[in-house]
DNA sequence: GGAGGCCTCGGAAGG
DNA sequence: CGAGGCCTCC
């Protein structure tokens, strides 16, 4: 592993040489950031520091998951025992080996955040509280911004300044709602994600033997990403360099964009007050862009206020001018990027892959694909629903919760009767109340129903007895079987898997291929013992059996980038500014900005909303390695309504000789615009449609000063303004004359296959169409609506079938 | 207990 | 517009 040093710039050397005590890097964007926390880390272990005292903290699995692969490149297998993972993983490790002092069981679940609005909607409803004034989002933003800052339901009751708060907003039973929610988690054994953090600061506060261990432990501890941090991490981090102070922080103030769910950025700044001796250092110079791409991000950052002083450069070329350009809808945007990317990969031999699409928000993604399918170009969109979150499969693991902690209520309410055993709303309210006044949980309730009766006739009583006796045979099981006979027993006994297996709708099969997925990669997991990701730990060595509690210890703090088995990756990249960050691309479209849209509308409120914005827009720009091109629409649709549009006021703070704005074949649409005069009153992006201007003026300042304040995410926000008007125009909003350019382009670009499947939305009934497996045949129906909708075809050797047109992959006959 | 109609509301997203 | 929660009706 010699010679890593030469690899760095000189900066980048004195960071990696700094080892011991508190050292900030100022990371701009692009400038080697990952290789310097590489490195720092080998050099540690090439020192002779054990890698089992060594912790390094994350945001994403993923980015945890990159460290140390790239670390274990640099000193081999010793990599696999290093402290590395997400705050919330690695934390949570640390929870179960200690639970017994917290009160909590080894095997609390995880609430996620679908479960939590699941219990909070429950205790209103108990309550009798109106869930339009007590919206269970914003009871949890309450509640997880208290926990953020370190506050349990106790120190909220007793604080003056939050009850106050919530008495001038009306909402005075906040406190309550946070204690009834506490002591209902912890009567479930479960921990919502803030918990997570909340309770291993109290462990560490209250358990000076706990802290003195895992400080002795933790000789370097090193924190990426660290402008993302809340109150909360920044302080367990705090106490756990405590000892020997060896702590290390990389961030980068203008990448903070997460400020809307607590981070921090004063962290940064706390930092240099916490630790007088830090050692800072900053790495300016950009490897990723070209001059002009940095020169372009440098001229936005500088409209912002408050930020370190920094100085990002580049020996990279020159580079071309950032295009700009400008469609008349949404839909024509989608024409125009999809077109442009067409051009670049037939004129500069480029893959699909060396492009991405960025955009503020995930609707806009609809625009794009529509227009890249046109055009056969392969793409993929991040983002959406996760697979995790897929209603079949949040029911199988509910089923594999129960089996390891059944008083895990959420998981009792998801599939007490699901699929079907007669045990209905009405019993199941009685079961749940019985077990409020009877201080227990719904578990022990049911696992004893004949003694509770809780006013339940004998016949549901037997059912409930039935189903107690399916979950704890579950239990007996547990550590005798691995996890996927015990996963694949448990899918199959509790009648999942038949009742999906029933429904025959293209809907219905993906939803039985979903589970199925789940159980193959639970065989994985209980063939090769799969190595947890944060840390070594025991289980690892017992060569027994990998069991089902330890798989969903696994995946309870995984998300879909995690669970990612598309193997096709040469595709051009589809998702929001926010999911591409640390990400680059050779060229990057960064679509939509608009007012009201990039900044989001939701953002003019306050100047340090604004600077978030535009902190997205510099990553987003600094994604790029070599063309950037932006884009804007005069008009687009928005929740059914099309809306007029203006020019982002990014677009103007861009220095201005960066900007290749006026291309020829955009003028003709610019006089096209003039000629719909109709559109807008007066000038030609008028004021009077931009939506939802109006009424802000019950917004909230947030409290002022201490750790108790929190972000303007929980404030209330007066509804859209005055009902917007929707001016239709009489033909299509995208220009005809556009269309045609699209249609002129061949459509060669599916990759190295014979078989090419036409744009499904060509397809009518009648039509002869071949598919891949089932052949020739004729569409007899279509029914729903693109792109949902499904064919039925009558294939000449396979019969009848019904199809989702997205996925069919036809090719028009005639 | 499930299907279907009505109402509401909408941002970005890590664990 | 469309997803999700809730209510009603069978």
């Amino acid at each position: 592993m010699s010679g890593y040093l030469e690899k760095l710039n000189e900066v980048q050397r004195e960071a990696v040489l700094q080892s011991d005590g508190a050292v900030m890097i100022i990371a701009g964007a692009g400038s080697g950031k990952t290789r310097v926390l590489t490195y720092r880390i080998a050099h540690l272990i090439e020192k002779g520091i054990d890698p089992f005292n060594i912790l390094s903290l994350t945001f994403t699995n993923k980015a945890a998951r990159e460290m140390k692969e790239r670390i274990s490149k640099v000193v081999g297998d010793e990599a696999r025992n290093l402290w590395m993972g997400t705050f919330h993983s690695v934390f949570a490790k640390i929870l179960r080996m200690e639970a017994d002092k917290i009160g909590f069981p080894t095997n609390f679940t995880i609430y996620d955040s679908d479960d939590s609005k699941g219990l909070i909607r429950d205790i209103l409803k108990e309550q009798g509280l109106d869930d339009k004034i007590y919206k269970p989002s914003l009871v949890l933003n309450r509640i997880s911004s208290a926990k953020n800052n370190l506050f349990n339901w106790q120190d909220y009751k007793e604080n003056t300044e939050l009850i106050n708060d919530d008495q001038l907003s009306g909402k005075p039973k906040l406190a309550l709602l946070f204690e009834l929610y506490s002591k209902r988690c912890f009567k479930a054994s479960a921990m919502d994600f803030d918990d997570i953090l909340y309770y291993t600061w109290k462990l560490l506060q209250e358990h000076p033997d706990v802290l003195y261990k895992y400080q002795t432990k933790f000789k370097y501890v090193m924190v990426d990403e660290f402008q993302d941090t809340n109150f909360a991490q920044y302080i367990i981090v705090r106490k756990l360099a405590a000892q020997h102070q060896n702590v290390c922080v990389v961030g980068d103030d203008a990448q903070s964009i997460y400020a809307f769910r607590g981070a921090n950025i004063q962290n940064i700044l706390n930092f240099e007050k916490d630790y007088p001796e830090i050692k800072t250092f900053k790495l300016e110079q950009n490897y990723r862009s070209t001059k002009m791409i940095v020169q372009a991000a440098n001229s936005v950052i500088l409209n912002n206020k408050n930020q370190l002083k920094k100085d990002v450069w580049t020996d990279n070329h020159h580079g071309e001018k950032i295009k700009v350009m400008r469609a008349l809808s949404d839909n024509e945007e989608g024409a125009m990027v999809a077109s442009s990317i067409y051009e670049d990969k037939m004129n500069h031999q480029l893959h699909n892959k060396d492009f991405a699409i960025l955009y503020r928000t995930n609707a806009q993604s609809r625009s794009m694909e529509e227009a890249l399918r046109r055009l056969n170009i392969p793409y993929k969109v991040y983002g959406g629903v996760s697979f995790y979150n897929r209603k079949e499969i949040k029911d199988l693991l509910a089923y594999f919760r129960l089996a390891i902690n059944p008083n895990d209520e959420e998981a009792v309410k998801r599939i007490i009767n699901y699929p079907a055993r007669g045990i209905g709303k009405t019993t199941l309210d009685k079961v749940i109340m019985t077990a409020a006044t009877s201080n227990v949980s719904p578990w022990q309730v049911i696992s004893d129903i004949n003694q509770f009766g809780a006013g339940i006739n004998s016949g549901i009583r037997d059912k409930i007895a039935e189903f107690a006796t399916m979950i704890k045979s579950w239990q007996i099981m547990m550590p005798n079987q691995s996890a996927y006979e015990l996963a694949s027993h448990i899918a199959s006994a509790c009648g999942l898997l038949t009742e999906l297996y029933a429904d025959r709708t293209p809907e219905g099969i993906s939803h039985y291929e979903n589970v199925q997925e789940l159980l193959n990669g639970i065989k994985e997991f209980s063939d090769n013992g799969a190595v947890p990701l944060e840390a070594p730990s025991a289980e690892q060595d017992l060569t027994g059996l990998r069991t089902l509690d330890l798989y969903l210890q696994d995946i309870a703090l995984l998300t879909d980038a995690d669970n990612d088995k598309d193997q096709d990756n040469n595709k051009v990249m589809m998702m929001t500014i926010h999911s591409a960050k640390g990400l680059e691309f050779k060229n990057v479209y960064v679509v939509g900005l608009e007012e009201n849209l990039f900044p989001s509308q939701m953002a003019m409120q306050s100047r340090n909303e604004l600077e978030e914005e535009r902190r997205l827009f510099y990553v987003a720009i600094t994604r790029a390695e070599s063309k950037l091109t932006l884009s804007y629409a005069a008009s687009r649709y928005r929740w059914g309504n099309l809306v007029m549009c203006e020019p982002s006021r990014f677009l103007d703070e861009i220095d201005q000789t960066c900007l290749d704005i006026a291309a020829p074949k955009e003028a003709k649409h610019y006089e096209d615009d003039d000629t719909r005069g109709s559109w807008g009153s007066g000038s030609p992006f008028g004021g009077a449609n931009r939506y939802g201007g109006g009424s802000q003026s019950n917004y909230r300042k947030p409290a002022a000063g201490g750790n108790s304040s929190r972000p303007a995410a929980g404030s209330t926000y007066g509804k859209n303004g005055p009902a917007r008007p929707a001016p239709k125009p009489t033909s299509s909003p995208a220009p005809a004359g556009f269309k045609k350019v699209g249609q002129a382009q061949p459509k060669p670009f599916t990759p190295a296959a014979d078989f090419k499947a036409d744009d499904p939305s060509l397809i009518v009934v009648g039509m002869q169409v071949e598919h891949q497996r089932f052949g020739n045949g004729k569409v007899i129906s279509i029914e729903g609506r693109f792109p949902d909708n499904k064919a039925i075809i009558l294939f000449d050797n396979d019969g009848q079938k019904q199809l989702l047109l997205k996925f069919a992959k036809l090719k028009i006959v005639n």
